[in-house]
DNA sequence: CGGCGGCGTCAAGAAAATCTCAAGATTCAC
DNA sequence: GTGAATCTTGAGATTTTCTTGACGCCGCCG
């Protein structure tokens, strides 16, 4: 990564908005991909492992924040968003949401580049690239497609099945406290329901786990939380 | 840090604007250090080590850019930038100084406090990789994953266990009071449970000492409490 | 020698935490 | 508004953890 071009993925349905990057990008060092829906530009992060994602919120086939999510929840690629619109409830939710940077049309190229090199600053004291599917026993999750697999069978999630999953992967082989659970998933508010976790992990180990009675990775940690398993390459 | 609130060094000449920070800041849980000028700011910086900076560029004593520059030569933290300059070419220059983002006057609160929630997140994965494992003869505590090893074999340790031990790690090599580990594992309150205490560690100790009856670790003071032997490295 | 206090170990009952099933809520699409 | 999927809540069974009391060991002092 230091000792080639940073990758760039852009995701912006306008296309001259596109050409214009397209254009730009490459004349300062930058390798660029681009994509112009939300769907393909998920299918390149996964893919390609940029350095950087440069995201329009104003994309056809997904909402633009829920595209920020869906990124945030397995990669911590800097993303830079760009959008036509100013007002700051827009900026503030898509900051939080887990964007770096916001930036509203039109912007210089001037300083839609320095913005960059900042993004690109934080990313590159990162450690290794994440990867993109989660795999432990016999379990495959595909974390960019958002699918599960147990033994080549895909197997259905609800939404808070799946959240649960990628918090604990988040976290794999480390405890992960019930309160940090309960805030990772309902928010600050509701830390009290403790049970409906545990329902839900239950339900969890019913479509995961071999044998739900005796987990081999979603274990629990009497008292303080639940663990994700990790292979031991040794066993 | 993690456990308390953050600390900002704010650097402002404008009383206004110092007054408004001064007053938003700490509703949102922040705590506040203030500098009317560039050399008392860099003072704070160095002697507070806060989690982030927010600096005006139009100060008194000193060129704004030098001031990033200045600090950005021992310091990595969080730059946010404030500035009544619009042109493209200052915010640039800013950026690549070493500034984390660039504001310009006027703000919106909201927008400021989600940028500096940015800025925060990318100080606090800065500052996240600390060695958090204890390690003694064939032990080795993950305190990060929360996990304990005794010769590559993981133990299991209940809440109570981990808790007492992490208490005599915190104070290793020292001789820890009964009293100590009382009020630090139960509370002001139950300062009379020695006989419980004594349980929990010869349970830590048939779980982690190869010969419960001769502790190498583990250590009996007798009448005043208990110690954690360190090794010695000339052994 | 014999009693005493501090300590360690064991085992049993009490207490707390967890699991599972199933019955209401709730949500969302149609 | 209806129905399917999902989420939440309740209750009882089960598991894990904590506490307590009994007992034995050891060194010390009278």
């Amino acid at each position: 990564m230091a000792d080639s071009k940073p990758l760039i993925v852009v995701i912006e349905d306008e296309a001259p908005i596109r050409r214009f990057l397209r254009a730009s990008l490459p004349l300062h060092g930058y390798r660029v991909l681009e994509a112009a829906t939300a769907a393909e530009g998920i299918r390149h992060l996964a893919e390609q492992r940029p350095d950087l994602v440069i995201l329009d919120l104003g994309l056809p086939d997904m909402e633009g924040l829920d595209v920020v999510r869906q990124i945030r929840e397995w990669s911590e690629v800097p993303i830079v968003v760009l959008s036509a619109r100013e007002r700051e409830s827009d900026k503030i939710t898509a900051l939080d949401a887990g964007a770096d940077d916001y930036l509203t049309k039109p912007f210089g190229i001037g300083e839609l580049l320095a913005r960059l090199r900042v993004a690109l600053r934080h990313g590159a004291r990162r450690a290794a690239p994440e990867a993109a599917t989660y795999e432990a026993g016999n379990w495959s999750v595909d974390l960019a497609a958002r699918r599960v697999f147990v033994a080549d069978e895909e197997v259905h999630l609800t939404p808070t099945e799946y959240r649960l999953l990628t918090v604990l992967i988040r976290h794999a082989g480390k405890v992960v406290t019930h309160r940090q659970l309960l805030r990772e998933l309902w928010g600050d508010e509701h830390e009290d329901a403790q049970h409906t976790l545990r329902v839900h992990i239950s339900q969890l180990r019913r479509k995961l786990e071999p044998d739900p009675t005796r987990p081999q990775h979603l274990m629990t940690e009497p008292g303080v939380g639940y663990r994700l398993r990790e292979d031991e390459p040794g066993k």
